[in-house]
DNA sequence: CTGGATGCAAACATTTTGCAACGCC
DNA sequence: GGCGTTGCAAAATGTTTGCATCCAG
């Protein structure tokens, strides 16, 4: 998780972001924000709140699970409530799915529009209405698979 | 969750599963393993202990939690890691999927064989190698959507 | 200046673990 | 009777909340 610079857009739009919405921009948001743009994988509130201690080292986690929930709600964020307990949080807003390999814990961004766009069963209508739907791949990452492969 | 008497021919299995295994056929998990297969629901460890306190006053939560783990083990339940919630435990060991309601977080079973069978996205071979799917639907059930259009 | 946001501590919910006592085989 | 299992307590984990202080607008 190296720290490319954010570039002005994104300043821009955080600052907007948060006009709109009436909420302060202050420094511990605005570099939440800026760990999470950077951020390459799908990190956890604690993943961010380390990171960021490095920079900040009075930063409260409680900080940290209040801004994620902040822009959650705002859309700038997603939070990912996998099945394997730990919130983890993706600024990809695109509809997609997740692999996650069940060695590493690696999370990996899955499109697949076709399913997306596939009929459910007609019994479902029986049971209740389907707003969205959550698919989880498990499985075995390129890497560890090497690992294990040896 | 009403109590159906076990029939005979499920407390032979639970007898010989634990006699298989090696390990003991306590009063607690076979008073669990009743709880598990008299629910028409998909039980927490809270439930079940819950449940299970009338009829043993001091049953402790995390023989639940270990009894349950064991079963799990044994293949003789599931434990569910649903997003967003506690862990839950499902006798039903056919390959299903699960439909949860937004509102009441009722879990319903579904059965859908075709998306099961259905090839996945070339792109994902270069991700890793898929062992399972993790499928959830959420809406709304249809006791909760009634409820809403009143 | 002032109300919303933060840091701190403590509560919270869920699940796990160490250990002495217990009871199934 | 021995060892696996239980109950109790306490820890571990992950997340939320109450409150006094602080700082962005």
């Amino acid at each position: 998780m190296t720290n490319a610079e954010l570039n002005d857009q994104d300043l821009d739009q955080i600052r907007r972001i948060c006009e709109e919405a009436g909420i302060k921009l202050t420094h511990q948001r605005l570099e939440i924000f800026k760990e999470l743009m950077t951020a390459r994988d799908h990190p956890s509130a604690e993943d961010i709140h380390r990171h960021l201690q490095k920079r900040m080292p009075t930063v409260a986690i409680d900080t940290v699970y209040r801004t994620l929930a902040t822009f959650d709600e705002l859309g700038i964020a997603r939070r990912l409530h996998l099945a394997n307990n730990r919130n983890l949080f993706d600024t990809n807003l695109a509809p997609h799915h997740h692999f996650i390999c069940d060695a590493c814990r690696k999370v990996e961004d899955v499109y697949w529009p076709d399913f997306d766009s596939t009929a459910l069963p007609e019994e479902i209508s029986a049971i209740g209405q389907v707003r969205s739907r959550h698919l989880e791949l498990h499985g075995l990452c390129t890497a560890c698979l090497e690992q294990s492969g040896e």
